[in-house]
DNA sequence: GCTTTGATGCAAGGCGGTTGCAAGAGCACT
DNA sequence: AGTGCTCTTGCAACCGCCTTGCATCAAAGC
C-alpha cells in the first residue's frame, strides 16, 4: 500500500470515519488506477473485483472523502465529473469532441487568477472547473 | 423590437425555420431581459406571460437557437447551464457560494489561450465553461 | 465479544434535460 | 383565402447522474 493510502486511511479515521471496504476500495483506484475516474467508472471497477457493493455507497464514500478533502470533483461540460486525489492537483483540458483529458500546472492560470482577483475581488478555484475546448487531435 | 431580435429572426427563417411563438418568446427574453437566464428561469417567464407552453418545447428551441449559433450555453458547476446571445460574448465567473455571475471580456483570456494554443495545441471555447470560484461578497 | 455509532444496501425520488409520436401551425404558393 | 408541405408543438415517458430515507450491518473502542 502506497503512502498516500496510508495518509489518506489516517485522515479518514481521524475525523472520525471507518475504513470499510468501499471506501478503501475508491482510494486505492483513485491512488493507484487511472487519476482521473468518474464515479460510474469507480462503481464499474468496484463492481468488478468485488460485486454486490451499491452505487448509492460509492456516491457516499466520494461525498465524504470530498468533505475531508482528500478528493476533489472536476466538472467538465455535459458530461459526469471525474475525481482525483486532491494531491495530484492541478487544472484540466476536456475537449469538447473527444472527451479527453489533458492535465495543466496550476501555475499556467497564474497570472489570470491575479488579474481577476485585482479587477473583481474574484478568486478563481482552478481545479473545479476544466477548461473546454478542442484538443490537437480533434482541432 | 430590437435590431437584434430581427437579426435572429432572419436567421431563423434564411435556416427553414419557423417563427412560432415560443421562439419568438425565447430569443425576446435573451435580448431584452436577464442576459444569463437558465432553462428553468426561461420556462417560468414563458409560463407566466402566455401559459400553456410546454417546458420540452422550450428546451427543444434553446436547442435549435443553439444549433444556429444564435445562442449559446455555459456551464457553470453544479447547477444548470445558463444561456445567452452569441452577440454579447464574453466569458463568465460563477461565484460557487452565492451563484452570482460575472461577466469578464473575452481578452482577459487571450494569454492563457495563446499558452495553451502553443504547449498543448489545446484551443480553448472561454464562452463554454465558466470559472468557478468565490466572490467577493462570499470572500 | 459487546456496544456504539457510522456505513451499507435497497428502493424510491429528484434535477436537468431528451425523445417518440400524433396533432397542430407557419409559410410558400396559388 | 385556401391548400399543402414540413417544421414545430404538447404530452408523457424516459434517461443520466446523482441523492435520500430507512432498516440493517459492521468497524473500532472498551
Amino acid at each position: 500500500m502506497s503512502e498516500i493510502e496510508k495518509s489518506v486511511h489516517q485522515t479518514v479515521r481521524d475525523a472520525g470515519g471507518r475504513l470499510t471496504v468501499p471506501t478503501r476500495m475508491v482510494v486505492h483506484l483513485l491512488a493507484n488506477g487511472d487519476l482521473h475516474l468518474t464515479a460510474d467508472d469507480l462503481i464499474a471497477e468496484i463492481e468488478a473485483r468485488t460485486p454486490g457493493i451499491a452505487p448509492s455507497t460509492i456516491y457516499r464514500v466520494i461525498q465524504r472523502l470530498t468533505e475531508l478533502e482528500v478528493i476533489e470533483h472536476v466538472h467538465s461540460g455535459n458530461g459526469p465529473a471525474f475525481f482525483h486525489l486532491k494531491v495530484h492537483g492541478h487544472a484540466h483540458l476536456v475537449c469538447n469532441t473527444c472527451g479527453s483529458i489533458t492535465d495543466i500546472p496550476e501555475s499556467m492560470l497564474a497570472s489570470l487568477s491575479k488579474v481577476l482577483d485585482s479587477t473583481y475581488a474574484f478568486r478563481i478555484d482552478p481545479h473545479h472547473s476544466a477548461l473546454l475546448g478542442t484538443c490537437s487531435n480533434c482541432g
